[in-house]
DNA sequence: CCGCTTATTAACCAGATGGTAAAATAATGA
DNA sequence: TCATTATTTTACCATCTGGTTAATAAGCGG
């Protein structure tokens, strides 16, 4: 896959089960048993995305007695959250030009109830 | 599929080529050939990484001609700012800690030199 | 209508992903 | 040494992904 760290990042996070293990791990280190407990699936699955979060390096793992209990290691999301500040004036940007339009009310709009979607559809 | 909003996102920014898509959006609208232009690969190709980000939201085309303008919509992004808000001081206190260690400078440890870029500072 | 330009769809492929069950490994404790 | 607990590895499967080429569609401009 050689993807670059970015990637690799973003396609670890993109897993709601991850997402919630990097939550609870946000509570304090945890084993794999007591990590896949909320989970409707089997451990050998967790421990996959426990692989995938490691070689992310979202979390770290240790070793105490059979456990290998796992902590949560954030800065890649610093990383993350880098780029993503790079497009907040983006979404702020959106939101204001939003504000204006609905201010400005230009001519005598129908005023539609703002239902997302009017536009585009490109046909299906 | 059926994945949530966030995991639809993530997957999507989990490219460099969308990511570069996304970056070139920044500086305006753009046609798809002109997007593709930067990439060795097919048209098809980028206009299925167009497809994944319109999916997720990141960007909105409309028509003109022949050409189908993508502008970028980056609200989900904001979705992305604000979930990896909450674990913001962990990277912050692991670099602390990290702070701390350096200081703290226990026995005789030998002074290797800084190397600037010490740790970064998320910047703003 | 014809032909050009722009972009999408269709069909296909190799490789990654997310899951399973069953076997193997590791550390402890009797 | 043997059984127990905790976790990983292996082998397998279905589906998703990212790319290709070839065919199709949609708007122009003559």
């Amino acid at each position: 896959m050689v993807a670059d760290r970015l990637s690799t990042t973003f396609a670890a996070l993109a897993d709601p089960t991850r997402r919630a293990i990097l939550a609870r791990l946000m509570r304090g280190e945890a084993a794999v048993g007591e990590l896949a407990a909320p989970f409707a699936m089997t451990l050998p699955a967790i421990s996959k995305h426990l692989k995938v979060l490691e070689r992310a390096g979202l979390i770290a793992r240790g070793r105490a007695a059979q456990r290998r209990p796992c902590r949560l290691a954030a800065e890649p999301l610093g990383e993350v959250s880098r780029w993503v500040a790079d497009y907040r004036r983006f979404w702020e940007l959106r939101l204001d030009r939003l504000e204006d339009y609905l201010q400005e009310a230009p001519k005598a709009r129908t005023r539609r109830p703002k239902k997302g979607k009017a536009h585009d559809r490109t046909r299906r």
